[in-house]
DNA sequence: CAATGCGCACCCG
DNA sequence: CGGGTGCGCATTG
């Protein structure tokens, strides 16, 4: 894993930066997005943006960072960020729904492969695979499963997650914003950091 | 101007 | 409901 290198620094080490720089940008509650990303290397280190892009790839590539894709724009998070979730598999799994998951945060315009899929997949979980068992046929499985229920759509070879239509029917129920009476637990809590602020003054 | 801080709306389990 | 996320704007350096 260690000596592959890019413009003379180690992987690992770009690894490390990059992980510093997403979650310093976290605590500024922003986006790690590639730019910030990019930008807040750049403040330590003397390197073309293109490199860093690249470097960034290549963390993403063998798994030192996450990316995702969320609200339209790509993310990237420090996978170690969310505990790894153990999988296990049976002959009768349907990983439909982490299938589509995994497609949807690879966020490619044209879908993804099955192959990269499974990397990501196998990047993501924890997999406990019986010996008797085959991944890559459980997934196309899965992936069929997927496309009946309208969750994954073929794209010549590739898969591409379908976007969640939040049907316009269901939506008054779940926004307990709008007709809200007086709720004595939010005023209170704003009448104590007023009070906060006031001290403060 | 760049960097950092943060309220709060929004989303998802 | 509880916890994460990140926009948009404020504040600081």
């Amino acid at each position: 894993m260690g000596d592959n290198q890019l413009e003379g620094v180690d992987l690992d080490t770009w690894g490390k930066w990059m992980l510093e720089a997403i979650k310093k940008i976290r605590t500024q509650k922003q986006r790690p997005s590639a730019e910030r990303i990019i930008h807040a290397i750049r403040q330590h280190h003397n390197f073309h943006e293109d490199v860093i892009a690249e470097a960034l790839d290549q963390s993403v590539k063998i798994g030192t960072v996450l990316k995702v894709f969320n609200k339209g724009q790509s993310t990237y998070k420090d996978p170690g960020g969310v505990p790894i979730r153990q999988l296990n598999l049976a002959k009768t799994s349907d990983l439909s729904k982490v299938i589509v998951k995994a497609a949807r945060e690879l966020g490619e315009r044209d879908g993804s492969s099955l192959k990269s899929i499974e990397k990501h997949i196998q990047l993501t979980y924890e997999l406990d695979i019986p010996p008797n068992i085959d991944l890559s046929s459980v997934l196309r499985l899965s992936t069929k499963r997927a496309i009946a229920r309208g969750h994954l759509v073929k794209k010549g070879n590739n898969f591409k997650a379908v976007e969640e239509v939040v049907s316009s029917a269901r939506k008054k129920y779940d926004s307990p914003k709008k007709d809200q009476k007086f709720d004595f637990n939010s005023t209170l809590i704003k009448v104590c950091s007023f009070l906060k602020m006031y001290c403060l003054c």
